[in-house]
DNA sequence: GATTTAAGGTCGCACATTGT
DNA sequence: ACAATGTGCGACCTTAAATC
């Protein structure tokens, strides 16, 4: 509107829509005389004085919530530079630190709807959006449950029984997603808990010992999980004669694949859980001599950066990777690059075995040492000349750059926060300026779960008591108005992303003696390798056949139902495929890829 | 209308199996 | 034993949609 004022003053009418090049006059015209009137009133190009009253439509309360589950360090995570900012109204700009989304949208989304379930806030309007491409231990562990779901109603139970397995099913997947991972500690009495035993290896260099702790006790919630596949897949084995035999076919599969794939989620959850603390642990270990640098593929985010257009960047890809370097004494930052390239070495490199289930590695004068998992026993050792010919080795250059190019760095803080230090924490006061006082600064309301019922209190608690008194009390804390409501949680989410990005905490448990006989494997939580299939001739035929459809008709057939329609093709009148012949998407999905690039030259040769 | 972002196709590497 | 082929996986790249 300011530009639009502008125009309306500086030209008349006609010239105005001349420069607008409105593809409907009306509309324009009208906002031409709007403009002028506004013009009058409070100047020409001025932006308008910000007295009007914001409208508080939204709760305040489920504002922060929503925002204190996005700033959580299950959806972002810290970057060590750069920088993006935010805009005011009242023109007012705050950086923000960057962050990176770990979950698409789409997932943010769910979580966002399930979160307000569990804790009974009304959520906000969300618009459904594309829910492909979503983070793969995430959407197969969601749809492993809503399988789950869809088999136990099928089952022809008692509903009470039906009942409590879905109950179950829905408390495992909460805890699956919240507070699996903040029971998660490097030594625990309770094996599913313990990250040195289930990331163990059989390998005596790979494996840790955990002399320090028995592994005598259990989790009522990993237990609940197991107890309910278990009842699933006893009760679906109770059906087998019962029902049609394709019928149980399908959900025999279903089931199976599920129960895998929500395995595959909670050693995800493990893994990274790990690897989060060999990050911490190397950046609290930094002496003055040392820098901590984090490496990854430029291509991310340079050409951002840079604002080059997409073929400039690509142009350059022979560079191999730009790194950040964080010196944590001097504080100072800069920008590396590996200047060397491998290429001729190559030929030289000879494979490391297994090379994809190692996740940690040491240099050293003698080799190299590996590891599966982060602290996880002494390490293997690989002497170089196993890996590569002595004589030829290369040692690749680091060029260090300052910072003078346009990339700001900042600085990774850890924070640990335990419970009862939060309020103290929270006294950390922000940079307010003079004319922004903010309802946020108040140190009591941008943390805790528990949320002031009243309409506009925008109080919030980390105990029930507290709530409970404050309720009795009603000293209820209501948000300015003189701000309007979005530059508000602007700052409020500037404040969360600056301070405590990945703040993460753990919940002390109640663990119990269990009798377990349900012992976990001491590898069990390290990364598996699927199971090679070979596609029998019909399956490939049978894909073939799809993909043809997606040629022909130019919509591209989707892999989660071609899986399903598998399950249920039927070819002179048996069913085509048996139960272990079935595919998942995956499989499907890669199979078409590869399938069209192999088919490609032959289309180009005709 | 230009720029940014995400979805999804494409490609190459590691490893497993099969063929010679 | 080694080459050829097949599968899983993740990085690279294009394109279309979303956003400014």
């Amino acid at each position: 509107m300011d530009m639009t004022k502008t125009i309306a003053f500086n030209f008349g009418s006609k010239e105005a829509l001349q420069i607008c090049k409105p593809p409907d006059s009306w509309s324009n015209q009208y906002r031409y005389n709007i403009a002028k009137k506004r013009g009058m009133q409070y100047g020409i190009g001025a932006p308008m004085p910000s007295i009007s009253n914001f409208r508080k439509t939204i709760d305040p309360a489920r504002v922060k919530s929503f925002i204190d589950l996005i700033t959580s360090s299950n959806i972002i995570q810290d970057m060590p530079f750069g920088e993006k900012t935010m805009k005011l109204s009242t023109g007012k700009v705050i950086p923000t630190p960057n962050v990176i989304r770990c979950i698409a949208p789409a997932a943010i989304v769910r979580q966002y709807d399930q979160y307000c379930d569990e804790n009974s806030i009304d959520p906000l309007a969300s618009i459904q959006k594309s829910v492909e491409g979503l983070d793969y231990f995430i959407v197969e562990g969601g749809r492993a449950f809503a399988d789950l779901n869809s088999v136990v109603s099928q089952l022809q139970i008692p509903k009470s029984d039906s009942d409590k397995i879905l109950k179950d099913l829905s408390d495992s997947k909460r805890y699956l997603k919240c507070d699996y991972k903040v029971h998660l500690e490097t030594k625990s009495d309770i094996p599913d808990h313990c990250l040195s035993f289930v990331l163990s290896d059989q390998d005596k260099l790979l494996q840790s010992d955990c002399l320090d702790h028995s592994h005598n006790k259990g989790c009522k919630n990993c237990q609940i999980l197991t107890n309910v596949l278990e009842t699933i897949q006893q009760k679906l084995n109770d059906l087998k004669d019962k029902v049609d035999e394709n019928l149980f076919d399908n959900m025999l599969f279903k089931t199976s694949k599920a129960d895998g794939d929500i395995l595959d989620w909670k050693k995800h959850i493990l893994r990274s859980k790990n690897q989060a603390r060999a990050k911490s642990n190397i950046i609290s270990e930094l002496s003055e001599k040392r820098a901590f640098i984090m490496v990854d593929w430029a291509m991310k985010f340079l050409p951002r950066k840079y604002r080059e257009g997409q073929t400039d960047w690509f142009a350059k890809r022979g560079i191999n990777w730009h790194i950040a370097a964080i010196d944590s004494r001097g504080n100072k930052t800069y920008m590396c690059k590996v200047v060397e390239e491998c290429e001729s070495l190559k030929p030289t490199v000879k494979s490391i075995p297994n090379i994809t289930s190692y996740t940690n590695f040491s240099y050293s004068e003698s080799g190299l040492t590996v590891w599966r998992g982060f602290g996880i026993g002494k390490g293997m050792h690989i002497p170089w000349s196993k890996v590569t010919d002595l004589s030829q080795m290369i040692t690749m250059t680091l060029k260090i750059t300052n910072t003078s190019e346009n990339i700001s760095f900042r600085d990774i803080k850890i924070q640990h926060i335990k419970p009862q230090e939060i309020n103290q924490h929270e006294q950390i006061e922000m940079d307010i300026s003079e004319d922004d006082s903010f309802a946020i600064s108040n140190p009591e309301n941008s943390c805790g779960i528990f949320c002031c019922p009243v309409s506009g209190c925008t109080k919030r608690f980390l105990k029930n008591k507290s709530l409970e008194d404050h309720i009795i009390i009603g000293n209820c804390h209501f948000q300015s108005k003189f701000q309007s409501t979005s530059d508000t949680y602007k700052n409020l989410y500037a404040l969360k992303v600056t301070q405590a990005v990945g703040h993460c905490f753990n919940l002390s448990m109640n663990a119990e003696e269990t009798t377990d006989t349900n012992i976990l494997m001491k590898e069990w939580g390290l990364k598996s390798r699927k199971a090679h299939v070979i596609f029998s001739a019909d399956q490939k035929k049978f894909l073939n056949e799809k993909f043809q459809i997606g040629q022909i008709t130019g919509k591209k057939e989707d892999p989660v139902s071609v899986s399903l329609e598998m399950q249920s093709a039927v070819l002179n009148g048996k069913r085509r495929f048996k139960r272990e012949e079935f595919l998942v998407p995956q499989q499907i999905a890669s199979y078409f890829s590869r399938y069209s690039r192999q088919i490609t030259p032959s289309i180009m040769m005709e």
